[in-house]
DNA sequence: GGATAGCTGTTACC
DNA sequence: ACCGGTAACAGCTATCC
């Protein structure tokens, strides 16, 4: 039997005590394919360097003799042999140890605490991404397969008839094939529910999305006939309502089923209230509940369901976009208006027994266009997803939950082959305990501004600016030479001074460095292709280069994560000193150039043209970038009319990290102003926003001061809506645990106490409100949205207009605070 | 009792 | 649970005078 196939989700079985991976996908006439498939499972025992033959050869006649017998298996080592390789760039000579059963790896190598032994690796992969590796079936590529029909066959224990796919195949033959279109079925689904502990509560509604399918399943019937919008579907109570939704899932059968926090919420909600019930959610292909696992951090749970992906869209939006991303929560509402320009439906809750027949029909209909939402938000990042599972080469189950550092680590563990490498191992508890416990090491420069309104300005910045000083100079673990070494040992090596302390490292390349050079060079020649080309696959290339621009933007970070097997203290402070030098190195070239810097921070540096024109200053660029030392490369940020700087609120330093500009086209950029924190209220940020935005297109503060004046006037005859004054900051930790009690704390207590659910991560929403007694403390003064009281005069201008405005005018010599009193005093009667 | 230095907490940016 | 560092700022406490 040939068919084609592109493999999808993956997972493993034993059988007779070995391994086998289970790959379940598509061929492109839809039909879902199981394939069993097999591989060597071993790790590695890296010798004593000049380990003798003789001794070599009796130390493998003892490890083949290593039987096993735990666990209920019986493994032995079925083979041993000697391979030449490289650990950590250095070439060792090390012993390949097969095993019957991979499980049983960790064991083995416990076993061979032999002295010719130096060390231990390649027992702690993963089967699936070890079968990967080994047989190169990587997931969402395209391959034709050829093997032995499973129908009813007692192989592997009768697996094929307990799985619901149109075929098992038993893999004898494969080879990738080019790409075709692959358009996967999607079922997306939301529950809703009077209480928000899991399984505290019933399950009120179920909604279904796909392509062609809508549902919500209640059991919640209003009292009179009504007839519905939009197709519900009412059952006797929870217990028929929770078999319809394995029923339906089995029927539209999906190769995704898609949530909104459904590892944290709507997945485990309907396995507990089924526990509960004594009843089953037969959703996997073999009819097995979904199972769950606290899965690497802080309680943090996935959900798995056997050969159906479950997909936590929002698990992924938080790696891959949040960075760059507007919204202020990753709640559903605020991600889908910014990813769909639409958010949810409108819906005040009620306890269900409290709800109204009109209200349960809008009940049903926000229940479904969550759904809605949360499958056009799997289309948005569709493509994202198969480019990390791509070039990351692991299943999409796991790309879609793993963080940046995961991610990274996935890419070099399926690379290692290239350079021969055996992989190392993961940090112990104990390790990264004493990895936590390092001191800090010293990071990026900024340059102090003169504060100032300013005109025809350049920014240049490094691209890939880490990543780039990682690959030129060569800095991680296997390349790492040592500190403070003398003339003869630091020879042919790249040097650094930083925290006190010469870092050297090696000129042979390291495979790390290679291998991010290779990722940032593929993201350039991705992202060329993509301005040059306009064709179908356009989104499959933007998701491949932004991929690849994502791994390189993490590689300095995992370099110093405690967490990481390459973990590197010393190339990562060696990272940033270097980065430090080039763009110090950049200010004096630029200053000799004949301009004049202005600001820097970390990889991008701001200059007065000086009355050079624009031509002149790539040219410039150009004559730069020719003497930058490896694949050092600065690039044109752009060119601005104006740009903004001003002082720190205390003192007249000029404030770093907080500027603004305005290009010709009047688009405005703004940094670390206060317009961007959510913890200011919306007035304030507009105010400065408006600020801002009209002293860089007059240069001067004569129309924005006036703007300020009729503002002041507004809050002091309390025309300002209250939306526009609240206050939201993040509960960063549980409510118990604060010792500094300030208004966000006093809001969550209160919001606590009116039995509004709150906890960690949490935004609590405030506004700051007038009170009769003099109350000195604004913690004093606090509350909550939509409690009775005027809002504060003295506190919004005194801490929010002014504060937001007052360095802006300063700019000037304009003191706002003398406007803002002054109209005190007019307050007796001028007003 | 008031001023203020310094700590805690939070967020943003690169 | 991607890093580390740099920075700003509000609120609050401890401490000094």
């Amino acid at each position: 039997m040939k068919t084609e196939f592109i493999p999808i989700d993956y997972d493993y079985f034993d059988f007779e005590g070995k391994n086998f991976a289970r790959v379940i996908g598509r061929n492109p006439q839809g039909k879902r394919i199981c394939i069993i498939d097999s591989c060597d499972v071993y790790f590695w025992a890296i010798l004593k360097n000049g380990l003798s033959e003789r001794k070599t050869k009796n130390l493998i006649e003892k490890i083949e003799k290593i039987k096993l017998d735990i666990k209920g298996r019986n493994t032995i080592v079925e083979k041993v042999e000697i391979h030449k390789k490289n650990f950590l760039g250095k070439p060792v000579k090390a012993l390949k140890i097969f095993a019957t059963n991979y499980k049983d790896l960790h064991d083995i190598a416990d076993k061979l605490g032999f002295e010719e032994i130096e060390k231990r690796r390649g027992y702690d992969l993963g089967f699936i991404t070890h079968y990967i590796i080994e047989k190169k079936m990587v997931p969402m590529h395209w391959y034709e397969i050829e093997g032995e029909v499973l129908s009813n066959s007692q192989e592997f224990g009768g697996i094929d008839s307990v799985l619901d796919v149109d075929l098992c195949i038993n893999l004898k033959e494969f080879k990738e094939i080019d790409e075709k279109k692959f358009a996967p079925k999607v079922l997306a689904y939301d529950i809703e529910t009077d209480e928000l502990e899991i399984g505290k509560g019933e399950i009120l509604m179920i909604s279904f999305v796909s392509e062609e399918f809508k549902k919500v399943i209640t059991w919640k019937k209003p009292a009179k006939k009504m007839e519905h919008k939009i197709p519900v579907e009412y059952v006797k109570n929870e217990e028929e309502m929770l078999k319809k939704f394995a029923e339906y899932v089995k029927k539209i059968s999906p190769d995704f089923l898609v949530g909104y926090f459904s590892d944290g919420f709507d997945l485990p909600y309907i396995k507990a209230r089924a526990d509960k019930l004594e009843i089953k959610i037969p959703l996997g292909l073999d009819d097995s509940s979904p199972k769950f696992s606290r899965g690497g951090f802080a309680g943090s749970m996935t959900g798995k369901i056997k050969g159906i992906v479950h997909l936590d869209i929002l698990k992924f939006i938080r790696t891959a976009y949040s960075q760059y991303m507007q919204s202020e929560t990753l709640s559903l509402n605020e991600v889908s208006n910014e990813f769909l320009g639409e958010g949810k439906k409108d819906f005040v809750f009620q306890h269900s027994s409290k709800i109204s027949d009109e209200n349960w029909e809008k009940y049903f209909e926000y229940n479904l266009h969550d759904s809605a939402l949360v499958f056009r938000l799997f289309e948005k990042v569709w493509y994202d997803i198969i480019g990390f599972s791509r070039v990351m080469q692991e299943p999409i189950f796991e790309v879609s939950r793993n963080g940046m550092s995961k991610n990274v680590e996935s890419y070099i563990l399926h690379n290692l082959d290239k350079f021969g490498e055996i992989p190392e191992k993961k940090p112990t508890h104990g390790e990264i305990a004493e990895r936590r416990y390092m001191e800090k090491y010293e990071g990026a420069f900024v340059f102090e501004p003169i504060p100032g309104i300013y005109e025809n300005i350049a920014v240049f910045d490094f691209t890939s600016s880490y990543g780039s000083v990682i690959v030129t100079y060569n800095l991680s673990k296997s390349t790492f030479v040592g500190k403070n070494l003398n003339k003869i040992q630091g020879k042919n090596t790249h040097h650094v001074e930083t925290n006190g302390e010469n870092l050297y490292f090696s000129k042979k390349e390291g495979f790390f460095p290679e291998m991010l050079k290779e990722i940032i060079e593929k993201r350039k020649k991705y992202k060329q292709e993509l301005k040059t080309s306009s064709s179908a696959d356009d989104a499959i290339k933007k998701a491949r280069s932004n991929a690849y621009k994502l791994l390189a933007n993490a590689s300095y970070g995992y370099q110093g994560f405690f967490g990481a097997r390459y973990y590197c203290r010393e190339a990562a402070a060696a990272t940033a000193g270097f980065a430090k030098k080039s763009i110090h190195d950049a200010i004096k070239n630029i200053d000799k150039g004949g301009y004049k810097t202005i600001y820097s921070d970390t990889d991008s540096i701001a200059f007065l043209l000086s009355g050079k024109t624009e031509k002149q200053t790539v040219e410039f660029l150009d004559n730069l970038n020719s003497k930058l030392p490896g694949i050092m490369e600065l690039e044109l940020e752009g060119f601005f009319s104006r740009g903004l700087w001003v002082t720190k609120r205390s003192g007249n330093l000029g404030a770093k990290k907080k500027y603004a500009l305005i290009d010709k086209d009047k688009r405005i950029k703004i940094r670390g102003f206060e317009t961007v924190r959510r913890d200011w209220c919306a007035l304030a940020r507009k105010v400065q926003n408006t600020v801002i935005k009209q002293v860089l297109e007059d240069g001067n503060g004569e129309k924005a001061l006036k703007y300020v004046k009729e503002i002041i006037i507004k809050i002091k005859k309390r025309e300002i809506e209250k939306k526009d004054l609240i206050i939201k900051t993040q509960l960063k930790k549980p409510l118990e645990e604060y010792k500094a009690i300030s208004p966000h704390v006093i809001a969550a207590r209160k919001m606590h106490e009116a039995k509004i659910p709150i906890s960690q991560g949490n935004l609590v929403e405030y506004f700051i409100a007038e009170s009769k007694e003099k109350k000195k403390l604004i913690r004093d003064r606090v509350k909550l949205p939509d409690e009775k009281g005027e809002y504060d005069i003295e506190y919004y201008l005194e801490h929010q207009i002014l504060p937001a405005v007052e360095n802006i005018f300063q700019v000037f010599k304009v003191s706002i605070e003398e406007v803002i009193e002054g109209k005190k005093q007019t307050k007796l009667g001028d007003f």
